[in-house]
DNA sequence: TAGTGGTCTAGACCACTTA
DNA sequence: AAGTGGTCTAGACCACTAT
């Protein structure tokens, strides 16, 4: 159907030291038993060591524990974790504490809880998050060799001609001076995305910070905790200009992104709209219940 | 630069009353503050009501309750929520019941909360969910009128032919029978999508339930609880046949998918392979950081 | 220094599942 | 009936922010 070659996932970012290559399926088809859900087994005792002066939480030292236990292949999928009560007493904690460590891992799909049954963990092929990404961070840590031609950079201009391209912005969000970048994204040598970006002003980055590194990189460097974020992505056919710098023969289709992103008090801090060459380049996302 | 005629972005279930429509600029763009973040004023006491009877969790309530005076408008963006300490005692509650509620509104993105500072109203523009919702229900929610053709329905297919597709399944999820539906989704009298789908054979869904309704209503009246899913997004030129169906002269592009829906242990419910009339539609996207 | 959210404890009772 | 997670209480101390 699509290309995969240049799907881009991003890993997690604590790396797994052993992470379980494809699907280890433990049992074979036994109709009765889902494939999602192989064979449950006796509950198991971690060997969980807790840093009590360590600035970092418990509960997040416990939920990070139960997590790599689950990525190193140590818990497979179906596996029951220890109980709540059993685990509290024999961890020294409360049972709130161990509760918001289970509850961390619940939220992101790694384990379900059940009443009156346990904690299970679930295959980690359906854990993989939609994450606040740059593309040029998740072609590193896919392996590959990112570079950045920078196109334009225009510092000063106007960014409400982006009112009329869909952008669901107020018009007070747009008014001022605005940073306007272009660059042109390749990986191992195949130019892959097109991507324009404004950003206000204040956050102006340099020409310099952009060539060495990704956008979100520069702007976390500069203090800027990059919050929440909205895509729309929809399609269309390749310009000519845009075949030109993408490499391909017309007509070809082309993945658009409108993205627009804000810092953790709901700052505007950038604009991005791209282009990826739709043949080697395709999107991961997760759906919420 | 994508028509955004046929956008379809789901809005919250629960219906606000009062709607703050577009955007209300509280205070002019004063440079020193952020047009995402309003002028602060002083805590408000919200007359919550808890009903102690219910069945519904305290918590909950209280994280609705709150909802519901954002959404109402009640509670504009940068207004503080009144102290943890403060509200609690005036409705009776206990700290960690008061923090589980706000942390739920933090974590769907309402709010900020702000060691030393507050809790913080944010704007609602930047709130959307991306939710684990149907085309058919999205069309529904947008005020459309959605019909459904189902092109062909076949039991007791094999999957297998979906493991060069690019689809990241265990072979043991694939084998075994599937039902095979295709569809094309209409909005308003113009074809909007080609729907393909595989499912389990323990979840046939019959011909009559998929006309009447979505595929996920079908599903979750048969008890399946829904729970994660991931999806591939890219874009290529439509094929001839796909062109007919979707009334499009070719080139075109069209947006495609790749669904795999879980249930909430862990099984296979679904897999989706989408095309999507590109030209009249778009997709919402929520990141997390 | 005062006020805020962040973490943690040590219990309690309940609802649900399984045997 | 036994075991599990779900909810809730009533405190405690700490870290950070503003003044």
């Amino acid at each position: 159907m699509v290309d995969p070659g240049a799907d881009i996932s991003a890993p997690n970012a604590a790396g797994p030291p052993t992470a379980p290559k494809g699907v280890q399926a433990a049992d074979a088809g036994s109709t009765t038993n889902a494939p999602g859900e192989p064979t449950p087994t006796a509950p198991r005792q971690l060997p969980i060591i807790l840093d009590r002066n360590s600035p970092v939480p418990l509960y997040h030292q416990l939920a990070q524990a139960i997590e790599a236990a689950i990525r190193s292949g140590e818990l497979s999928p179906g596996d029951r974790l220890e109980n709540e009560l059993s685990m509290t007493t024999r961890l020294g904690l409360a049972r709130p504490t161990a509760r918001q460590a289970i509850g961390e891992l619940a939220r992101k799909g790694l384990v379900v809880r059940k009443r009156g049954v346990g904690t299970q963990v679930l295959s980690p092929r359906i854990n993989r998050e939609t994450r606040l990404s740059s593309l040029y961070e998740d072609l590193q840590a896919a392996g590959r060799r990112p570079e950045t031609r920078l196109l334009s950079y225009e510092l000063g201009v106007s960014a409400e001609d982006l009112l009329s391209s869909g952008v669901e912005l107020a018009e007070t969000e747009l008014s001022g001076e605005f940073l306007k970048i272009t660059r042109l994204r390749i990986a191992d040598g195949l130019p892959l995305a097109i991507l324009t970006n404004h950003l206000p002003a204040r956050l102006a980055v340099s020409e310099a910070d952009l060539a060495g590194t990704g956008l979100y990189a520069a702007l976390r460097a500069r203090g800027v905790n990059l919050r929440v974020a909205h895509q729309t992505v929809s399609a269309r056919l390749m310009t000519a200009d845009e075949g030109k710098l993408l490499a391909e023969r017309r007509p070809a289709a082309c993945l658009t992104a409108l993205r627009v992103v804000y810092d953790d008090s709901g700052r505007l801090v950038e604009i991005g709209q791209h282009v990826y060459r739709a043949s080697h380049y395709s999107l991961e996302v997760s759906l919420a219940p």
